[in-house]
Order: C-alpha cells, then sequence, then structure tokens
DNA sequence: ACTCTTAGTTTACGTTTGTAAACGTTCGTT
DNA sequence: AACGAACGTTTACAAACGTAAACTAAGAGT
C-alpha cells in the first residue's frame, strides 16, 4: 500500500531507529535485549515499535529463515536532519543563532568536526544579514520585543 | 497545585507560545487573531491551547478587567535550549558534529550571530576530542557502523 | 509426532494531542 | 432591567502514543 516512507517517527520509535542504525542490521532479538536493558521496555513494546517503524516505511525487513533481520531504510543523519528542520520550523529566526550556539557549547565534538563547522562558519560570512527578521507572527512585526532593539523588519 | 512549570509543551501549544513571546504581552484576542491567521485555527482551539499552557505554567495572567494579560512565563530562549537538550537526547553524539553542521549552513545568521558562534568554536577546539563516542548502545559498542571506521570505544 | 520456544501479528487500553463546540459569566449597551 | 458581545472554562471526541498482554505460526529438541 504506503510506498511512502513516513518520517513521523515518535520518541520511542526513535530510540528504536538508534539501535538499528548502530547496529547495521539486528534482529528483533537483539534490539529487544538492549532496549529492554537502556529503556527497561518489555519486549512486548519493542515488538510493537518495530512493528511500527515497518509500516511507517523506516525499517526494512530481510527475511532470514522465520525470523527477520531489520535495517533502516533511512539513515541518521537524513533523519535528523528532517526532524531538526521540523523543530527550528518553531523556532523563532531571530533565535537561531542563538540556538546553535547553545547546542555548540554544550557539544562533544572531534577535530574533524570543528573543521567542518568551521568551514561551514566561514562561508556563512558572506551571507550574515545585519538583523535576521523575525517570523513568529505573521504581517506585523513585533521583533522589538525580542532583543530590546529597535527593529528594521 | 502545580507549582512546578511543565516544559512539555507540545507543537501546537508552542506556535502559541511564539505569539506570546514576540507580543511580550498579549490578550487573548490578539493572539487569537494571530492564529486563526497563521494557522487557520478555530478562536476555541486558541482558547484550548491558552488553558493548557496557563496550567502548565508556561504562561501567565494578568487580571485586566474581565479579562487577562497573557505573558510567558519561560523565556523563548531558555524553552528552545530546553527542547534542543530533549532533541539531542535522542541523537547519537556521533552525529552531533554533522547536525550542527546541517543547521548551521541552512541558517540566516546574522553578523552579530557568526562573531559568536567563532568565538564558541573557538573555545571547543581546546576541548576537542579525537572521537566522539557512541551512545546508542549501552555496554557494548557497534560505533564502526556508524561512519564505516574504525571504533576505539 | 509432540511439545517448547521464539518471533511476528493482533488486540487492548489509558493518556496525550489536535481540534472545536457548548456553557457560564460579566460588561457594555439599549 | 434586558440583551448581546466577549472571554474564560467545561466538555467532547477522534487520532496518535506508550505500554504491553494475548495469539499464532513455525522451527528445535526429545
Amino acid at each position: 500500500m504506503s510506498a511512502e516512507t513516513d518520517f513521523n517517527v515518535t520518541d520511542s520509535e526513535w530510540e528504536v531507529m538508534r539501535v538499528v542504525w548502530a547496529h547495521g542490521q539486528a534482529s528483533s532479538k537483539e534490539i529487544i535485549d538492549v532496549l529492554g536493558q537502556k529503556m527497561d521496555w518489555k519486549p512486548a513494546t519493542t515488538k510493537t515499535f518495530l512493528g511500527r517503524l515497518v509500516n511507517k516505511g523506516m525499517l526494512n525487513t530481510q527475511a532470514d529463515g522465520r525470523r527477520y533481520l531489520y535495517s533502516a531504510n533511512v539513515g541518521e543523519s537524513e533523519f535528523v536532519r528532517h526532524a531538526l528542520d521540523e523543530f527550528f520550523g518553531h523556532v523563532c529566526n531571530r533565535e537561531v543563532g542563538k540556538t546553535i550556539g547553545s547546542v555548540l557549547s554544550k557539544a562533544t565534538l572531534s577535530h574533524k568536526d570543528i573543521s567542518l563547522l568551521q568551514t561551514i562558519l566561514d562561508e556563512k560570512k558572506e551571507t550574515a544579514v545585519e538583523e535576521v527578521p523575525c517570523n513568529c507572527v505573521p504581517g506585523q512585526c513585533h521583533c522589538n520585543v525580542h532583543s530590546g532593539g529597535s527593529c528594521s523588519c
């Protein structure tokens, strides 16, 4: 029926995806064991999420005897990017800079991560704007409230 | 009863908060009007969310005659930081760098934002690690799957 | 063959969320 | 004093979620 992948994954299902992403391919038993330990879920609970994820097209099943081997149909990076777009869709554009800063602050990063970010940031310098416009309220602007400053929208 | 603020705000409620944050203080009529336009919600719908947010302690009410003036009890920055912590609680630590990069790439930033991020990034250089450990599966490590590289966990 | 185990599928059920009508109360107006 | 508009509060109700037991089918071992 549904050939389309449904990215609408709930928090619990997300936990299941993480295990699959980390394993690459795994049997339900492996997944159940990990989540039984990490999330304290009963086997039946994990089974439910596994089934729902297969329905959503987030997981692929490959028959292995009478059981399945599960694997992700969507990469973690792709999925996270998707979820993030939705997240930032809720955040006022004016807050995005600060927000990224706050994530950055508390993140554990590798040297490679840092150079990547450095590169991106350098590129960003060229398209930097004077004042980011508020997008919380359509039509009218109330930015003056935000940073306590004058707004040019 | 509940003296505690419940940060567990749903997507729809978040939209309401944005309007309040942008306005600083607003009557239900103003909020209803904005969301009726932006979200195409019936007045009753916005009323419901307003009520729920007051219950959660996210909104304060200040009597103004027989009606209320609503204002946020939690700042947008604080709230977003909170929501982000939860978000990143679902993301494998190894993905965080790339993830921040992807947000950064498509964000509209001001010059000020950029210098802020630059500063933070510079500081980060000092605590950069060789390889970020995976936290998707407890006890055992399957990082090799992630970046296709060898893992030292 | 027969039973135990294992793994996927169905069913269940209370809570949360999205969406909104209905209700009750209180001013402003006639 | 009566009436209608405005606003907060209650009630409603289907869909989504979290959590899990029950059921079913198919090998594994005896």
